[in-house]
DNA sequence: GGATTTTTATAGTGATCGATAAAAAAGAAA
DNA sequence: TTTCTTTTTTATCGATCACTATAAAAATCC
């Protein structure tokens, strides 16, 4: 019973699927960030009315923290990250490759929508991306810690630094070769920090 | 005859000091982003009326441009790097320590106003900014390319990959201790691509 | 068929955005 | 003093910002 689409409910029902208005938010707010896109513009492509907005959604700010969740959620970057035993440098460098071309692939859609959010000017936005930001890192330095104590902390930091930078220069154009170029250089600093455990 | 304050022009004499009103104008786009402060609060703090502000600047983004300017003129960040014959390797580490000292000394001047400004959401202040990253980047390429002509743009793209990445961890108050240590763990992969020359 | 509940659409809230029109004010040039 | 030039001030401009009051519409419950 927690399919909503089963209980029906009384008064009038939706007239939009929550999930695919969110994933016109997501686009929107991929392509133009938090600050470059209004509700009139959200609502608009949601082809849902602004009241209809907040009474779904609650706020701008709300709307967007929910499509950072479910960015985050269905981010396959770290899955990498799982595969038991695997030699902690690869696997990180491997995601910043991962990132590298996910992050210059679609032009409508460039960078990491939370590490661009954590930059934004709107305070509250950037507080949720911030937060999703550091629980990320802080689960790479848990995924080192038991292998490497002392560089967790660091290498998570540095590889999160890293992506941001990427995330930027995949924002302004950049091509993909140049980023898998720094992904890569950016794996020698993980590889002589760890070792080849 | 460059003094404007010694050719005495025609007309009713300016009441502010351009160059007060521009540090005036850097430490609020500092602070907030470009995005973030309007020409009311650039205007106040300026001590002018908005019409002077436009008569003297052009526009918010000409302003910022100009802001940019001097900012990128002053910065001592790359003084290191015209050593003749200094280390490469060891020049561009000194330089991200360098960076990530200045970046979360002053919290009111976060991070590089450069580097965030390339990722705002206005278009055209954006534009400004990544026109003076990519020639800083150029710059730091083209003083590796006699060392090392085939290492120079990607070691120069990564290290204005992590220092944006570092900046960004600075406005969100990031402590200096992490953010060396991020400068310093990127100097490894600098050196591995460099070599010890 | 009513009563209730929820969502819809219309229209508009005050605030702030960047930018300006118009005229008074303050100086130099004639 | 008169004329001319430039900057000052005051009072906005229309557009957009995030957000909402109000009431009609569409469903279920009784």
């Amino acid at each position: 019973m927690i399919d909503k689409k089963e209980m029906k409910r009384r008064g009038r029902p939706r007239a939009f699927d929550r999930d695919v208005a969110l994933d016109q938010a997501q686009a929107l707010f991929h392509a133009h960030g938090y600050d470059g896109v209004g509700v009139a513009a959200l609502a608009d492509a949601m082809g849902v009315n602004a009241p209809s907005l907040y009474s779904a959604f609650g706020s701008k700010a709300a709307l967007f923290d929910e499509v950072l969740g479910r960015y985050s959620d269905r981010a396959t970057l770290a899955d990498g990250l799982s595969v038991p035993g695997v030699d902690r440098a690869e696997a990180l460098t491997g995601m910043l490759r991962a990132a590298a071309i996910l992050y210059a692939t679609d032009p409508t859609a460039a960078g990491c929508m939370v590490l661009e959010g954590a930059r934004g000017a709107d305070a509250d936005a950037a507080q949720c991306a911030r937060a999703r930001k550091a629980t990320s890192v802080a689960a790479i330095a848990n995924w080192l810690r038991p292998t490497h104590p002392e560089q967790a902390d660091v290498v998570a930091d540095y590889t999160a630094a890293l992506m941001s930078g990427m995330s930027a220069d995949a924002r302004a154009g950049a091509p993909v070769e140049r980023l898998t170029a720094v992904a890569d250089m950016g794996g020698l600093a993980i590889a002589a920090m760890l070792g080849r455990n």
